[in-house]
DNA sequence: CGACAAATTTAGCCATGCCTAAAAGTATAT
DNA sequence: ATATACTTTTAGGCATGGCTAAATTTGTCG
């Protein structure tokens, strides 16, 4: 039986379906559930549901949806996720470079803008920055055709004592905890060791070159994100996400 | 009776009336008729009215609307299509200066990022820009307190023959038209003489140094303005909308 | 004035995307 | 195997902003 009205036009709410599905199945391509993709956009299950089946009546479809199973994207919503994914870390990475927003300031007009941003004014931004690799919390930006650079990060509250590690990236959803951040020095590319682990929710860390270590509450170490310090080379590598 | 359906909030299609009001409205502020805005949005009469109706029903309103009798802008409504313009011509600017966009190119992504450009975005561009006067096609750019500079502009199609003008601003409506002004030199800042009046719907000018005249469709001059070229220097004045 | 044309408004409908409440399916633990 | 908890879907409704067709108002011309 088809869904209750027609066919859904591509809209900001589709993109931001598509960019939640995409976060929120892991990198094989797992399924989104409706629960969780609720959670994330801020909307109810039933409307996830209601969303899902009419995205799914689309031919050509962005997304394949199994009734009870969750959601998977097709190789075109996979395509059109990353192409807004990459909209969205390019704006960061603009408003942060040229027009002088501070790293805290930079999710929310991305977050708005990254709809309506057209493929001229993408290739534009892009030339202009010279092709970044990154947005300024240190989040991969996925090429033109899709590709995505794969990086072994590990979230730091369960990365191991004692073992050499550098921040990949941090989350950017906060912005108070971006300020703290900036203030304490922990930036993607910054050198840190977990000193020990959890003490009522925190982590005893040293950053960078410091001879004092650091006592991170666990609000701050849960958006930090490291690699091993002797990988951060290879972090270019390119692999279909 | 109230209308049918309860009030609008403020989104992006209210924008859109509130700037085909300042547009339609002349400046001392005349009424729009809804035939006319029809016309400049793309819509039909009949949905004018409905979003009229559900426009001047709110409060604080935007609008003062008399059944049949058109619509004005309240001042609250003024300030906001100023915004909304103040916005636009800012990304004109913009893209052209900063982002290698042609004249002709800038429209149509200005108009659809007008509508999502913060307080903290304008000013940054702004500043980037050095508070620039005009957008590239020289029309000027509203404050941000809604002051606007008038000039005494005319379309060059009304000028008087022999008296020497100068180019205040060109329509950014038509991408193949704005191109051919380029290859012209027709652009503001730019000497004109009207040698000659319509002949087969054309103006016969002379532009700039340039010895001999030339032939202009009415389709290139209707989209041209011009003011005396001795007041070139006053067209800063600014004067309230 | 009266009639016609044009402009405008009303009435009723459609599509999108959200909501709540209730029904149905899934999964787990005894 | 079945009761229970949890997730997901269905059903029905609301708001926004379009649309068409039909009514109504305005304005102009004899």
């Amino acid at each position: 039986m088809p869904p209750r009205t027609h066919l859904p036009v591509n809209t900001e709410s589709v993109d931001d379906y598509l960019k939640a599905i995409l976060e929120l199945s892991g990198p094989p391509g797992e399924r989104a559930t409706s629960n969780a993709l609720a959670g994330h956009l801020g909307v109810r299950a039933a409307s996830v549901t209601g969303m899902l089946q009419k995205l799914a009546a689309q031919k050509p479809s962005y997304v394949k949806y199994e009734k009870h199973h969750g959601v998977r994207l097709t190789p075109a919503g996979k395509m059109r996720a990353l192409e807004v994914l990459r909209h969205h870390r390019l704006l960061e990475r603009f408003l942060h470079d040229c027009l002088g927003y501070s790293w805290d300031e930079v999710h929310d007009d991305a977050e708005r803008l990254e709809h309506f941003i057209s493929e001229r004014l993408e290739d534009r931004i892009a030339a202009k920055l010279g092709d970044p690799q990154t947005d300024p919390h240190g989040h991969p930006i996925p090429e033109r055709n899709g590709a995505l650079p794969a990086r072994p990060e590990v979230l730091l509250s369960k990365w191991a004592c004692g073992v050499k590690a550098v921040i990949s990236s941090v989350s950017d959803r906060d912005p108070s905890a971006l300020r703290e951040m900036e203030r304490l020095g922990l930036k993607p590319g910054v050198a840190i060791t977990v000193e020990a682990g959890t003490r009522n929710a925190t982590l005893l860390v040293r950053i960078g070159e410091r001879t004092e270590p650091l006592r991170l509450s666990q609000r701050l170490a849960a958006g930090i994100s490291v690699i091993a310090a002797n990988r951060r080379s290879r972090q270019h590598r390119k692999i279909d996400y």
